[in-house]
RNA sequence: GCCCCCGUAGCUCAGUUGGAUAGAGCAGCAGUUUCCUAAACUGUUGGUCGGAGGUUCGAAUCCUCUCGGGGGCACCA
C-alpha cells in the first residue's frame, strides 16, 4: 500500500465512524496551489447530503477522528466550501522514493488486466504505398498504448493486418502493369483509380529485371504478388525506422484463402438478421444500432463481391477465436463507420462476443504543413509526405514524442519545417536532457547508479520545496499510467513527462549533490537515482530513448 | 438532413471525468554561468475557456440550443 492509499484509508476509515457508508470512497486530488498542501480532498463536501451536516462541521470531526500521524499528515486544514488539505512530513513522503529504489523494474507497474490476453491493432494499412504521417501516428499510439497495458498486466499482441485483398490491389496490379509497359515503350496509360506514384515506378523497373519472361506484363496475377511484396517490405522498413516491432502480421486474402469470409456469411444468414433486396444481401444492422442496414454482398449488376465490412467481421472473429478477450483498434477517424457495423456483425453472430468489442481508439487527421502550405495526402496522385521523411528529417524520437504529446481526439497539424527548425528547443530535448542531467551527477560523481539504495538513509533531509515538489511529481507516476492505460491515452504520460523534466531541472539548478555534507548527498543521490528512473520509465513507455549524455 | 471529434493566452496544446485565484511549452520582455551539462534556471506580459440559457454548494468539464473547423453518413476500402 502506498501512501496516498494509505491515507485514503485512514480517511475512509473516519469518515465511516462518524456514520458514512462502508463503501465510501474519497479521493484525494493534488492541490492547484502546493502552498495548500499536498493532498486535497473533497469529501466533507460530498458527505455533506448524506450526513445531514455541513461540509466545514464535517471536516471538523474528520480531522478529530482521523489518526493523523500514522499516515505521515503533519497539518490538516479545512478551506473554502469545505475542502481538507493535508501537509505531509517530508520524510515520510519521501519514503515512497523507497519503492522507485527498492524494485526500479517494479515500480509504476501494476495488474488491472490479471494477464489476460489482448490484441492491439494499428497502422493496418493497404499495401498500396509507403507509409504516411497518418500511418505513423498510429504506429506511435498503438506502439505506446500496446506498451501502457503491458505495464498494466495485460498479455499484448501488436498486429498489422494488410489489406491485401480487394479492389485496391486490383489496382495496384494494374498500374503496375501500366509502368512496366511503359518501359516496354508503350505509353503511360494509368488506369481510372490507379496509383500514380514514383514508386510504382521502381516498383516496375524491378519487375522487369526479376522477371524477364514477363516483359510485356501480361500476368496480373505475377504482378499483383509482386507489387504487394514489395510494398509490404517497404512498410516494414518504415516501422522498423521508428522502432516498431510487430508481434503478428494479418492477410485479409487469407480470410478468403481459408473459408473464413464464406462461413461468416453463412453464420450470419443463418442467424436471421439478414435479408435480401435489389439483388443485394443486406446485414440488418440497425438491429444493433446502426442507423442505415448494411450492404454484405453486392448485387450481381455490382460485381458480386462482398463489402470490406463483411471480412472486417470475419478478422474480429478470429481475434475472439484466437483467445484475445480484449481487442484494441487504433484506427483514423476517417473510419469512425466501420465501428459500429464491426459490433454489429459480432453480435448478429451471437457467439459470446462482448457488445463493446473492439474497442476502438480514434485519432483525428493529421495534416501537414510544408513550405508554408498544406501539402495534400494522395497516395494516388503521389503527394504525400511518409513517416521515413519525418524520420530522417526530425529524428525518431522527436517524431513519437510529436505524436504522443497531443490527445487523439485533437487534429495534428504537423508542420515539417517548424518541427525541423525547432529540433533544438524541441520538448523532448527538454525531458531527455533532465534524464541525461542525473546521469551526469552519477558519472561526475563517479558511483555506479546501480547501486544507490535509500538504506539506511535519512530522506527527511530533502525538504526544501524544490526537493518536495520533485518527490511528490515522482510519486505521480504508477497513477499517471493507471489513467493512461484504463483510458488509452498516452498522451498524460508525456504530460507527466514534462512536469517531471521541469520539476527536476529546477531542483537540479537550484541544489547541488555532490560535494554537499555526507546526509544530504547521501539524500540527494537517493532522489537523483529516482529521477533518473522515472523519467527514464516514462520515456520506454512512449519508445522514446533515454539518453545517459546529450 | 443525420452521426462523431474539436473550439481554452499571439501560436501549439494540457486541464487528473464537477472543485479552490484556469495551466504549460513556444513566441515577447527583463535577468542568471569561477557551481554535478546554459539543450538549463528565475521573474514578467498575455484569458468573456466560441456564444446563450440550464442543472447545484460549485461548471472549461454535465444537459439544451447556437456559431465555427474537421471527419463520416456508397452495392469504395
Amino acid at each position: 500500500m502506498n501512501q496516498a492509499e494509505a491515507l485514503r484509508a485512514e480517511l475512509a476509515r473516519a469518515a465511516r465512524s462518524l456514520g458514512a457508508p462502508d463503501d465510501v470512497a474519497p479521493i484525494l486530488e493534488r492541490p492547484r496551489d502546493p502552498s495548500f498542501g499536498d493532498w486535497a480532498t473533497n469529501l466533507a463536501m460530498t458527505l455533506s447530503k448524506s450526513l445531514g451536516k455541513k461540509p466545514r462541521d464535517i471536516a471538523e470531526a474528520l480531522i478529530v477522528a482521523m489518526d493523523q500521524a500514522s499516515v505521515g499528515v503533519v497539518s490538516a486544514e479545512i478551506a473554502g466550501p469545505g475542502f481538507l488539505n493535508f501537509r505531509l512530513d517530508a520524510g515520510f513522503q519521501a519514503q515512497g522514493l523507497l519503492q522507485i529504489l527498492a524494485d526500479p523494474d517494479q515500480w509504476g507497474r501494476l495488474d488491472l488486466g490479471h494477464g489476460e490476453r489482448v490484441v492491439v491493432e494499428f497502422v493496418s494499412a493497404n499495401p498500396t504505398g509507403p507509409l504516411h504521417v497518418g500511418h505513423g501516428r498510429q504506429a506511435a499510439l498503438g506502439d505506446a498504448i500496446s506498451t501502457l497495458l503491458e505495464w498494466t498486466g495485460w498479455q499484448v499482441d501488436r498486429e498489422f493486418y494488410y489489406n491485401d485483398a480487394g479492389a485496391q490491389i486490383a489496382n495496384l496490379a494494374k498500374s503496375t502493369q501500366a509502368q512496366v509497359r511503359a518501359i516496354g515503350g508503350q505509353p503511360l496509360i494509368i488506369p481510372e483509380g490507379g496509383y500514380h506514384g514514383e514508386y510504382i515506378r521502381e516498383i516496375a523497373g524491378r519487375y522487369v529485371a526479376e522477371h524477364p519472361e514477363d516483359a510485356a506484363g501480361n500476368d496480373l496475377g505475377a504482378l499483383q504478388q509482386f507489387a504487394v511484396a514489395a510494398l509490404r517490405h517497404e512498410q516494414d522498413l518504415d516501422m522498423q525506422a521508428f522502432g516498431v516491432k510487430f508481434d503478428t502480421y494479418y492477410l485479409e486474402s487469407s480470410l478468403y484463402d481459408n473459408g473464413r469470409v464464406a462461413r461468416t456469411v453463412e453464420a450470419l444468414q443463418a442467424s436471421g438478421h439478414t435479408f435480401e433486396e435489389d439483388g443485394a444481401l443486406f446485414l440488418r444492422t440497425t438491429t444493433f444500432g446502426d442507423d442505415k442496414d448494411r450492404v454484405m454482398k453486392k448485387s450481381a449488376a455490382k460485381g458480386g463481391d462482398y463489402t470490406y465490412f463483411v471480412p472486417d467481421v470475419a478478422y474480429h472473429v478470429t481475434k475472439w477465436e484466437r483467445g484475445y478477450t480484449r481487442a484494441v483498434n487504433v484506427q483514423g477517424a476517417d473510419h469512425h463507420s466501420t465501428t459500429t457495423r464491426v459490433r454489429a456483425g459480432l453480435q448478429a453472430l451471437g457467439i459470446g462476443i462482448p457488445a463493446h468489442y473492439p474497442d476502438y481508439v480514434l485519432h483525428q487527421m493529421v495534416t501537414v504543413m510544408k513550405g508554408g502550405e498544406e501539402v495534400k495526402i494522395s497516395k494516388r496522385a503521389g503527394s504525400y509526405v511518409t513517416v521515413r521523411d519525418l524520420i530522417d528529417e526530425v529524428g525518431r524520437d522527436a517524431v513519437r514524442y510529436f505524436y504522443l504529446m497531443r490527445k487523439g481526439d485533437s487534429q495534428l497539424v504537423f508542420d515539417v519545417d517548424l518541427a525541423r527548425s525547432q529540433s533544438e528547443e524541441n520538448p523532448v530535448y527538454y525531458v531527455q536532457m533532465a534524464h541525461a542531467r542525473m546521469s551526469g551527477i552519477f558519472r561526475v560523481g563517479g558511483i555506479d547508479a546501480t547501486t544507490i539504495s535509500a538504506e539506511g538513509v535519512d530522506l527527511g533531509v530533502l525538504s526544501e520545496p524544490a526537493e518536495r515538489e520533485l518527490v511528490k511529481q515522482l510519486l505521480d507516476f504508477p497513477a499517471t499510467v493507471k489513467g493512461a492505460s484504463e483510458h488509452l491515452e498516452p498522451h498524460r504520460i508525456a504530460s507527466w513527462l514534462l512536469e517531471t523534466a521541469r520539476a527536476g531541472h529546477t531542483w537540479y539548478h537550484k541544489h547541488h549533490v555532490l560535494g554537499e555534507p555526507e546526509a544530504i548527498t547521501r539524500a540527494r543521490l537517493v532522489l537523483a537515482r529516482a529521477t533518473q528512473l522515472g523519467i527514464g520509465a516514462g520515456l520506454r513507455i512512449l519508445g522514446l530513448s533515454a539518453p545517459e549524455r546529450m
